[in-house]
DNA sequence: TTGTAGGCGTTATCAC
DNA sequence: GTGATAACGCCTACAA
């Protein structure tokens, strides 16, 4: 702990009442200004930090946010993270981070941890393993605001800032269809439990749909967001017989488009010659890598910023009612799709 | 605010004193078993949850850590952070996360307001442009506890973590002198005020020193931490007669290696071909670039976990003398510095 | 085993 | 313009 001092030492010093001292350093009106002068000339030569905890505890606001993500290492949440700063650094709160490492039980247990800190809000993405939604909407009903960024928990009274999942994986999917003729295209999906792996699949089959192309049970697999498993996922499509193999692959996210590409590099096949691969996020590294990745740009400082600012409404206005708010994203059109390198593509 | 349930509320509700339920809550031993059960089911069923502000008011102890980070965009960071947490989150500490964005200005309010919250320490990597070493003096000597990381201010009685930065700038130096036989060889320095600015330059000094190679002060360019600066101070290096351009570039870290080289592609030249580069921390686009950039690996995980427990260590113990830990890094020898490629490069 | 008094540092409220 | 008092929710220390 720091700082010592107190209000009522610099009263002390200078033989005036604490509630004295505590009006002229909040500069109010009904202080002469002589004493103003004093008192913050006396707290500045005593050192005198205010002390945020105890003014918390009378005014029952902490000026404290908790944001929790599920993968500090993936590099679309770090970007959300600076976006959500921008807004709520300017308006004074703090923010308390929590990665959750993709695990629900470390996620409870944080949200928890946080609401006993008396956090003014919370800004949640969920994890790869959410199952109890009861568990939130417990949070939401002792009173604590949350929205919900990118990955998010619908209909339970929280908003939700988002990009239009099903829309933009519907197109990229189109693409591979009509630009390339592509027919067999499987899915590596996220869990169906959480928001976005859902709607991307739902995309995914949209597109299958109005195209009428037959959709196969065995080309749509559970790869999960992170690297590792869509590997694994990936290898095991390609156990398949080689006639059965599909075309081409919609990964749920670009973490999940990079296992794919280095399962099929390990398997002896190539990208796109092969399969062609697209992703989801426009991760710092996809257009770096050998063959660039096709995929869908996420626009992750504004889906930060956004999520903040609708946080901040909600806390000065509780009974506002909740909402969706779609943030629109991009295509980026590169080679892993089998379209041929551009002068402009970055 | 949440909950408003009080132990004053549940100790109404069941005709105790607010102290029995403190007790039973807490799991005192003095508290009748029978009590105990009483107390905790109806805690449940009131959705009581502990007030940590309120206990925070009366233990001076937050379990709270304030962390300040200048760019959490370089992706060496979200990693540092993602150690820190691992070990902070073991000891039920929760993390105040800043991005300073590099400017001081904004560190400056952050610790000053992180102060006010009552953390129980701080983890800081300085801006790019600190001048003020007296401001983290004052934090020092009102008794918060600060351990730096990587951007480190030294002999101010703060512990530090960070890595053998001059043995490992020297070392990727005698790599480009020894190996390739450069010796025409430039630097893009950080700022001289930052640790690591300083001590990769020296690095970089005693590698030519050792060498007897000649230290040309055109060589040497402050282009600072991010690649948009760097790649301005490549353009004005490359600005020299072609005759005494460098053959070699030595950046300090691999966001200013990054913008060397699109300053150096935009000038019509080739990575190494017409001039090698080498970085500092081993990004994570470090080996997908077209030509893979050799620079030295940063363990930031490692990091992040040695500065959270040194900083745990030093709360518990505020009178441990203050000491420097160097985490040892490796060289990734790739192929920006005319090295072939090799099998087993990742 | 349980309860009471007092205080952590601050502010709202009412009094002078 | 300034001061006294009580309260925020909890815990330590002491008393019963």
């Amino acid at each position: 702990m720091s700082s010592n001092v107190t209000l009522k030492h610099i009263a002390k010093e200078l033989g005036l009442s604490a509630m004295t001292v505590s009006r002229a350093l909040n500069d109010r009106s009904n202080v002469s200004e002589k004493t103003k002068k004093r008192v913050i000339e006396k707290a500045k030569s005593m050192g005198y930090t205010p002390n945020h905890v105890a003014k918390s505890l009378v005014s029952s606001k902490t000026y404290t946010i908790g944001v929790v993500i599920p993968q500090i290492t993936h590099s679309f949440f770090p970007e959300v993270v600076r976006g959500i700063e921008e807004v709520t650094n300017a308006s004074n709160y703090q923010l308390f981070l929590t990665n959750a490492n993709e695990e629900f039980s470390r996620e409870k247990e944080a949200i928890r941890t946080l609401q006993s800190k008396r956090v003014d809000g919370l800004l949640i993405s969920s994890s790869q393993d959410v199952k109890d939604y009861s568990f939130y909407e417990e949070i939401i009903n002792s009173g604590t605001v949350i929205v919900f960024f990118d990955r998010c928990i619908e209909n339970i009274g929280a908003s939700c800032v988002s990009v239009n999942d099903r829309a933009s994986s519907r197109q990229i999917t189109e693409h591979l269809i009509e630009v390339h003729g592509y027919t067999k295209i499987a899915h590596l999906s996220g869990p169906p439990e959480v928001s976005v792996g859902m709607k991307r699949k739902n995309g995914y089959l949209d597109a299958l749909r109005s195209h009428d192309l037959e959709i196969n049970n065995k080309w749509i697999t559970e790869g999960g967001f992170q690297e590792e498993s869509a590997q694994k996922a990936m290898q095991k499509l390609l156990e398949l017989p080689k006639d059965e193999h599909p075309e081409a692959v919609v990964a749920v996210n670009d973490p999940s488009a990079l296992g794919a590409i280095s399962a099929i590099k390990s398997a002896g096949l190539s990208v796109p010659d092969d399969i062609a691969v697209v992703g989801f996020t426009d991760d710092v590294r996809a257009p770096l890598l050998e063959v660039p990745l096709t995929t869908v740009h996420q626009p992750a400082y504004e889906v930060g910023k956004r999520a903040a600012r609708r946080l901040l409404r909600s806390i000065d206005n509780p009974d506002e009612p909740a909402e969706n708010i779609e943030v629109l994203t991009s295509l980026k059109i590169r080679q892993s799709c089998g379209c041929p390198p551009a002068e402009t593509n970055t």
